[in-house]
DNA sequence: TATTGATGCTAAATCGATTTTTCTAATAAT
DNA sequence: ATTATTAGAAAAATCGATTTAGCATCAATA
């Protein structure tokens, strides 16, 4: 009860090995196959139900077939959504979908990156964390098939699809500016990552605007706290020491879950004491009452275009990719919060 | 600028390819190779940094060093623990890991199996699905070593590992009955799973051990809904005909986040109106105010145990295993809610 | 002295495909 | 009539490892 192997089929169909590759792969014409051969062969083979040895497949023609997914995080339903649009885009192109997840380790990512190639994946969709600016570097000089997503780096010439950070902020501060808003709060990390500083000029410009003043105090960059309960409080100081405030703009959804947990313990209640809006979206932002406005991400988008992006880098000739650069509209969805 | 081969690495070190893979799969000894060529070959390794090429490897000796992870949903932070924890395992045993979801479709879990295969997986790791029954028969069938987790098939004879659902259930409703509570329901869905019958199973036998009697009318069987809406309605319409509950039991997270909602919308205060309980932790539940009360899967647990029990099945000896099925205790975690 | 046995390593087969090269008729061109 | 060309397919090389079988050399035994 062996694997059937292309030299069975062959057998079978009373041809060489060779010819029946020739058929299988479309090269029976230009190998000059009779018709009537190939059609035996087809037969054959689909009477049989012979199906190639990837893994054989993959050693002659070094391609795996198979593309690497590095992601931050695995949980989260941004992943979640990135990761099932990919399979299924990736799938289509006959791609199969290998996912990695740094957890935020730099370190680990370079290596992940290394075990893929190690693992032989013939192109790489990455969301870029600080650290893995190095590894990612090296496959671009290798030419290695790269696309990154969500985030990137200045400095690498690599091809990148990520939410219009800018407008996605300016969207939400717009409403909440017409709402009659005019202490509104920004709170950001203490990262240095081009996707924040975007949102945080989103912020800026639109003050600028509609002629706001920019406050100094109203911004916070969230320093990075080992513990969850550190973070915390420095979330629920900064929201006391502003007791003006209007409304708040969460950069990221971790930040706003903290801020959520941070305003319930005040006792402060939305959206009457205070408004709040959110970059990204996330299930609990749906339940959580009254339910917290935001930003949501174009992930089916993200992921679409990230695999065609690659794909054109697989194509045969090296095709000069024409939009390194894609930035897709966010969507503002309005729930309780604001 | 091309990879190095073991033929290269032979020829640095001035001896034959296979003499060189016999050093560096630890058959020095066992094919008498002097200790200062295999010295030699070991340095010349180190120096050139030589990495065998995985796939040839996976093609001559049939073994893939990989696992395969079937998941029913890839969000969620069940799977993002489940494969955190598997992942970290398999790569101490030199496996990587390659996920799949089948997201709740039967269909597609066959054909994930199927593709998997092809791709040569060495042995899988599986939440069984309803449908999936078929394909996991003939992987048992075919010896593929198999570890299923989360539930089983009563008719398939795979080794399984999952939480103590009657205990942790118990424990559950043991707390609510001490804290005086005699009118308890317990919500749970429409599905013959088997995890699902063993909580309700905990139910009734807690009731009974506490005389407390069993009501029909405090046990929803909740329907399956293709609109979340609906699913909400059917919910909030079997709270609403129980008026004199004291508290509910959850049988998913799922389930107890419909419920949340569901209480929401009716205006019943937890834990003052009515306590909940939910079998099976989630994000929400700590942020969701009170705090949901929740029974945690011992996920890393399960996971450890998962691998072990496909590690020993991988083994060269096909060894009978000896503990076909674990079940682990479940943590219960008092937050607000109850 | 011839045979056996261990030592220490190399040569070659193998995994299952793809791709290049080669071979044999048959037909066309000179 | 002889060479050149072409059609059609088989044979062989290749990808990069593992593994089996084999080949010298020297010591020990009969």
């Amino acid at each position: 009860m062996k694997r059937l192997t292309l030299k069975d089929v062959a057998k079978m169909a009373g041809v060489a090995p060779s010819t029946v590759s020739f058929v299988l792969n479309g090269k029976g014409k230009q190998m000059r196959i009779r018709d009537e051969v190939a059609a035996k062969i087809i037969q054959v083979v689909e009477k049989s139900g012979y199906e190639p040895h990837r893994v054989a497949v993959n050693l002659r023609t070094g391609q795996s077939k198979t593309l690497g997914l590095i992601v931050e995080t695995i949980s989260g339903s941004f992943f979640a959504s990135l990761a099932k649009t990919i399979e299924t885009e990736a799938e289509l192109m006959g791609y199969n979908v290998v996912y990695c997840s740094t957890e935020n380790n730099a370190q680990k990512g370079g290596e992940l990156i290394r075990m893929l190639g190690r693992q032989m994946v013939d192109g790489y969709l990455i969301t870029p964390a600080p650290g893995m600016e190095k590894e990612i570097q090296q496959l671009v000089q290798h030419h290695k098939p790269v696309v990154l997503m969500d985030s990137y780096f200045p400095s690498i010439k690599a091809p990148y699809v990520l939410i219009d950070n800018f407008g996605g902020v300016q969207q939400g501060m717009k409403h909440l500016i017409e709402k009659g808003f005019t202490r509104i709060a920004f709170v950001t990390v203490d990262v240095k990552l081009i996707q924040l500083e975007e949102r945080l000029r989103g912020y800026v410009s639109a003050l600028k605007e509609h002629k706001l003043p920019l406050r100094k105090k109203h911004v916070l960059h969230l320093k990075y706290h080992k513990l969850r309960e550190d973070a915390l409080r420095e979330m629920q100081e900064f929201i006391e020491s502003n007791p003006d405030l209007e409304a708040i703009f969460f950069a990221t959804n971790y930040l706003g879950i903290l801020g959520l947990e941070a305003i319930a313990r005040i006792g402060l209640r939305m959206p009457d004491d205070v408004s709040v809006i959110c970059f990204d979206d996330h299930d609990i932002f749906r339940l959580y009452p009254p339910g917290i406005s935001v930003i949501e991400q174009p992930i089916e988008g993200i992921a679409k275009t990230a695999i065609a992006m690659l794909m054109q880098q697989l194509g045969k000739k090296p095709v000069p990719i024409k939009n390194p650069a894609v930035e897709l509209p966010g969507r503002f969805i309005v729930r309780g919060s604001a």
